[in-house]
DNA sequence: CGCCGGCAATATAAATTGCCGGCGGTGCATTATT
């Protein structure tokens, strides 16, 4: 056994690496900055975990989601690692002092992208030993750090300002363009990439075309009744993630939940939670559900509406078949599907004529503050203000040149954007095999026909029914998994 | 674009019709005021 295998089974009980694992901790502790792909459910955090027990210095984790960095920090500690800590807004400020003060004797720090944009931070951070920069889901710099999340395209400029450390980008889906956008972003261009398949074999793809609304809510809920569960409904909006639950609630006997991004936090991780435990047969949800979301047994993810990328639908029917075993994906498409992603995507970019009117207001703004208050009282969302203030602050100094920069950034995102939703669009018609299409996408070419496949291939629905009475074997099962955690817990105390 | 809530008009009193305007997904972080 060598010293990697031993440190494995030492650190962590097991006696082999799961698939691509191996690769990835040997690149990153050859001090290679690598952007690897690994599928759902692979075992990622192990890909720095590891190299960071085994060398000096801190592993700084930038992590997506509060509520991602919260149970990474929880399973360290489970397993005997005391020198974690998560930097948030979550945190009050006596325990924002208290990671600063212990920064040096950390292994382990998961932070946000906003986060490390504090001064504070960078200074503490610049004076210790920083053995790893990691960027999970990493695919996120590449999908939110141009408008929504912006601090995210800044990452690159912090690892510089870190002096350089050796970085680790991490996703399960992305296409070779988002690839190497995330490279650009973090100025990764003598990076290794370790690329796996984004193709789940066990997850058959069935696509059903309908004629209107009406008609595809009625087969959702013929669909989930007949279905072995759990299960998850992906809908395009809020308000349709809580009426299709309320319908399956009257129209069958299934525990149904919904979840999107307009909920209570305490809600949201109750339905999560009872998802996981087996308490409720299906969520309805918004594109909010899933990361992190880590439950192995999710029998099918139906689509109520086309999703605005091939990469979110790939994200999304991922988180069916974790435990490998049979599983199905179910696209439900009706004509003018392709009119709410659109709309967003319009709604959202601004014009070459806001542009102007934002200009002329801030004429005569300096300060950081003023920007901030002019945008809001503009009118525009949140989103937009954000976008903007972003190219703003990056290009006014180049003056009328920058404005142009600004016109033509906006107009990119926003074409990418309508080409995206296009590009699956016209997948999803298609009248070939489906999972040809889709790894087509992301440059893969399908490996040896397997069945079942997709629609196009064939496939019978009726081997993803379920079989009994299973909301009664649903409990039993959430039984045995109270009693399997009781006991990891125990273990996890004694070693 | 398509849907929904709010409001006025209708036509005669409780409820329908129709028009207008706004909104729609993803999450960090809120350091200033009742």
């Amino acid at each position: 056994m060598d010293k990697l295998h031993q440190a494995l089974y030492r650190h962590f009980g097991y006696s082999s690496f799961k698939k691509g694992q191996e690769d990835i901790i040997k690149s990153v502790i050859e001090g290679r900055d690598t952007v690897a792909m690994l599928p759902t459910g692979g075992g990622k955090s192990l890909c720095y975990q590891l190299p960071g027990l085994l060398t000096d210095g801190t592993v700084l984790i930038v992590s997506p989601l509060l509520s991602l960095m919260e149970d990474q920090v929880q399973q360290l500690k489970m397993r005997g690692e005391k020198r974690v800590a998560a930097y948030n807004s979550a945190l009050t400020y006596q325990e924002k002092e208290a990671v600063l003060k212990q920064l040096h004797r950390l292994k382990f720090l998961y932070i946000s992208p906003e986060a490390l944009q504090s001064e504070q931070m960078l200074k503490r951070l610049q004076a210790i030993n920083i053995s790893f920069f990691v960027v999970d889901e990493a695919h996120c710099i590449s999908q939110w750090g141009h408008d929504f999340r912006p601090d995210y395209s800044k990452l690159g400029e912090i690892k510089k300002q870190l002096a350089g450390p050796v970085t680790l980008a991490l996703t399960a889906t992305a296409t070779e363009a988002t690839l190497k956008d995330i490279s650009r972003l973090l100025g990764l261009e003598e990076a290794r990439y370790l690329i796996h398949s984004v193709d789940r074999p066990n997850i058959a793809l069935h696509i059903e075309e309908v004629q209107d609304t009406a008609e595809k809510t009625k087969r959702l809920t013929e669909l989930v009744r007949k279905l072995q569960g759990p299960g998850l409904v992906y809908c395009p909006t809020r308000k349709w993630a809580e009426e299709l639950a309320d319908r399956i609630t009257e129209g069958t006997r299934l525990r149904t939940g919904f979840y999107h991004g307009g909920m209570e936090a305490g809600d949201r991780m109750l339905i999560q939670q009872q998802f996981i435990r087996n308490q409720l047969d299906l969520v309805c949800c918004t594109n909010a559900f899933g990361m992190g979301v880590d439950k192995p047994d999710v029998r099918y993810v139906i689509h109520f509406n086309l999703p605005q990328t091939a990469e979110a639908f790939m994200q999304e029917i991922g988180r069916a078949g974790r435990d490998g075993n049979r599983s199905i994906s179910i696209l439900l498409k009706a004509p003018g599907d392709k009119e709410i992603q659109e709309q967003l995507i319009q709604t959202e970019a601004l014009s070459r004529h806001d542009i102007d009117f934002l200009y002329e207001k801030l004429a005569g703004v300096r300060d950081e503050r003023g920007l901030k208050e002019t945008l809001q009282q503009s009118g525009l969302t949140e989103t937009q203000a954000r976008h903007f203030a972003h190219l703003y602050v990056k290009f006014r100094h180049l003056g009328n040149k920058g404005r142009e920069h600004i016109y033509q950034e906006m107009d990119f995102r926003k074409q990418q954007k309508l080409s995206k939703m296009e590009g699956f669009a016209h997948i999803a018609a298609n009248k070939g095999c489906f999972r040809e299409g889709l790894l087509a996408y992301f440059n893969e070419r399908r490996k040896p026909r397997k069945t079942p496949c997709c629609t196009h291939c064939g496939l019978h629905l009726k081997d993803y029914e379920a079989k009994g009475d299973h909301p009664i074997m649903n409990q039993l099962t959430a039984w045995e998994e109270e009693l399997d955690m009781i006991f990891a817990v125990s273990r996890d105390h004694v070693c």
